[in-house]
DNA sequence: AAATATTTCAACCGCTAGGAC
DNA sequence: TGTCCTAGCGGTTGAAATATT
């Protein structure tokens, strides 16, 4: 455990006062303060936490803290096949932008999907220069942007139906249950069912044209090597991107298939 | 059983966009 | 219009857990 460096911090413009910022693992009573600050004030609002809830962490801290742990709406456990299908397909559809991916997988993190793509796939993808990736890229964020927007208003709509379920009582009990651990809980190695049921009845917004295909955690490596190299020359990186990004998805469902 | 290697993932850092002043 | 602040994003790090020798 370690304390974090002297930085400035901010209590209202032009005011500047001195603070010794906790970094590190979060204690089990840091988790109930930081639970206990947005049960009072909501979510946002970052950087007065350490002044109204007494934590020594700084704004951005709590906030990831807050996102990728603490969240009542969170699904806790393994990444299911569905989901790596789903990662799987959005990544070569939008790269590396793992909140937009994140947003499909209801009580996932973006933070949670970067960690398993990076432990689960990317050593084994053959990566195109970066170049050529650069220029893939641009492509692709001129033509999905369209498509950005419009998913974006489908998930509005499906978001609103959604109540954010703040069960703080089970929060507590969580912690409580696990203060013993204390000073530091290792999250990794929580399994937690708290809102499970209900991410799983949200469904996803995007899935494959089979439903439940599992793309590669049980494949042999000769099949994931023709997989990935099937995903990443699914572009023509001359410029014909367009033809085989409308493609992609049919390409993307009978390059999977036959592993499913 | 111990030592070493590998994997996992929480938390950090730097950067950027957007809004307030 | 420029500056500051906040929130959010993606990349990276490093400690803990697990697997292998």
């Amino acid at each position: 455990m370690y304390w974090g460096e002297v930085m400035a911090g901010h209590m209202g413009r032009g005011v500047i006062e001195e603070q010794v910022w906790r970094k590190g693992p979060w204690t089990a009573e840091e988790d109930r303060l930081l639970v206990e600050y947005v049960r009072l004030h909501g979510e946002g609002r970052w950087n007065s936490v350490a002044r109204l809830a007494g934590l020594k962490r700084n704004g951005k801290s709590c906030r990831l803290r807050w996102v990728n742990y603490l969240r009542p709406d969170l699904k806790r456990g393994q990444i299911t096949s569905q989901e790596e299908s789903i990662i799987l397909e959005l990544h070569t559809r939008w790269g590396n932008r793992w909140s937009t991916i994140a947003r499909s997988l209801p009580g996932r993190t973006d933070n949670e999907i970067k960690n398993y793509w990076r432990t689960h796939f990317k050593k084994k993808a053959k990566r195109p220069s970066d170049a050529v990736e650069k220029a893939r890229n641009r492509l692709l964020r001129k033509q999905q942007f369209h498509q950005q927007q419009q998913q974006q208003l489908q998930q509005q709509k499906a978001q609103q139906q959604l109540q954010f379920n703040f069960d703080v009582k089970g929060i507590m009990a969580f912690l409580e249950d696990n203060s013993h651990k204390a000073p530091y809980i290792s999250q990794s190695r929580l399994v937690v069912n708290m809102h499970q049921n209900t991410t799983e009845e949200q469904g996803y917004l995007y899935s494959m044209p089979n439903g439940n295909c599992s793309a590669s955690s049980a494949l042999e490596t000769s099949a994931e090597e023709v997989l990935w190299d099937g995903l990443w020359n699914i572009d023509d990186v001359h410029g014909n991107f367009s033809v085989a990004s409308a493609a992609s998805k049919v390409g993307l469902y009978n390059l999977v298939a036959p592993f499913c």
